[in-house]
DNA sequence: GCACGTGTTCCCGTTCAACGGGAGATTCAC
DNA sequence: GTGAATCTCCCGTTGAACGGGAACACGTGC
């Protein structure tokens, strides 16, 4: 008998593995891992603990097994997201201390908005978005910054795939997209009214590196009939001040 | 001709080759993670694009590798450095913006003192330690505390392996460690003068998780000459409140 | 132009380490 | 007790990982 291999590398496997775990689900039984990632019950005890020996996974006192410190040490050795972090971090806390709503910093990743970091309101409202979290490009005010100043090919995968639709107000067609995309390059900001979710607004601007590229988009989130001038002047205020300190000039 | 297999279980090498990163380099050219991972140039090549199409690595323009941000995302999902480090920040910047002082705050990781966060003094001084950064158990003041109020088995190991000398003024005598330990343990908090760096003193307190059990440091660096009495009763206070957050009763 | 160094891609025969079925140990719950 | 769930260990099979090597693609210096 013996085996019969599922077509996989090695290091797909492993990422499998890794992917059993999500937010919510953050300690689990080997078997479990097993289950989910459908893998053989032996192997999945023989790899978790290859991974529990390399650091990348820990046990708890039951033997269940959760994510390692060694994955986040490793983590922080992706220097450009963490610089990004660390640059944002000050301005964020302003604009969060001035504007008092849901304040974030999202960047592209593989065709979607990555939230780096968010500061909640201190009169938390919603919850849509969180640390590590991602939402489409085209449905969140940050995704549509992204987009808007990204690279065409990009626009063309997002606005021929699938374009789902959270809310009634989210732009579900391609036109309506593309012409909403063109408003942002023309205001420099972007404000998606109830795309997410009824109830309310996200406001975002573009973050620009050292050379002037947009690498990240900053966003606050407000009741849907709120004013914004406010949250759009400080916004643009913050994002000047990161591209200033991360080396960008004028 | 063929393989001469190195004796790693796959998932070793796949350590081996993140480990090429290192905080101060964070992007290299494929061959040369191979020669400093020691894999024959095609090996590396076959590896790495693996983990890039699992997107534990990234490309930048010229080809050249980083650590993506998949493994970032994946880290955040480890929930218990996570949430402790949520529920210090606001301490930890309430010591810092009264001691004026680098502030940090470490936990216990493979027999070493890992950094999770630090603040660092407006007046910046010494730089040793840094987020992710490690440092030995028996040479710190946080580590001290993770020692002191650690397992058996833990000080054990530590003591009968070899205490590196980092200063002149650093324990490395087994029975020094020892005595200064129990009088860690009898104070409540450590105090390491001159352990790392000549010119700098380090304090440090134990940091209670929910069941009342030690599991991090919280700790600041002065300069060597400097009055620790206020700094110790603010180390104190917020170590207290951040094991209320955490739901730590009394 | 040519020679050289460096980084990368592709090919392919060898071989050994990963594979997983299965049996048995262990623990907990009812 | 019975039963379910989890984990450990063993072991024969085999296919996928391995890496040497050739070739390609740059750039650079002369």
């Amino acid at each position: 008998m013996a085996n019969s291999p599922t077509g996989d590398s090695g290091t797909d496997r492993f990422v499998r593995i890794l992917d059993t775990f999500t937010p919510t689900r953050t300690v689990q039984t080997v078997t479990e891992i097993g289950r989910r990632a459908e893998l053989p019950s032996s192997t999945a005890h023989r790899i978790v603990n290859e991974l529990v020996n390399a650091g990348l996974l820990e046990r708890d006192e039951d033997r269940r097994v959760r994510i390692g410190m060694r994955l986040w040490e490793l983590s922080t050795r992706s220097s450009h997201a963490l610089r990004l972090r660390q640059a944002a971090m000050p301005f964020m806390e302003r604009v969060q201390s001035r504007v008092r709503e849901h304040t974030q910093l999202a960047i592209l990743e593989q065709d979607e908005a990555l939230f780096l970091e968010r500061l909640s309101s201190p009169a938390s409202g919603s919850n849509v978005t969180r640390v590590a979290g991602r939402l489409p490009l085209h449905a969140s005010s940050s995704g549509l910054v992204l987009l808007a100043f990204g690279l065409p090919d990009l626009q063309e995968r997002v606005l021929s795939s699938g374009l789902t639709q959270l809310t009634r107000a989210t732009l579900s067609d391609p036109h309506a997209v593309r012409s909403k995309l063109a408003e942002v390059r023309q205001l420099g900001h972007a404000i998606a009214p109830g795309y997410i979710e009824e109830v309310s607004t996200g406001i975002a601007v573009p973050v620009r590196d050292e050379t002037g590229r947009v690498i990240a988009a900053l966003s606050v989130v407000l009741p849907r009939d709120a004013e914004s001038d406010f949250a759009i002047v400080e916004l643009h205020r913050a994002a000047t001040d990161i591209a200033r300190s991360l080396g960008f000039r004028s």
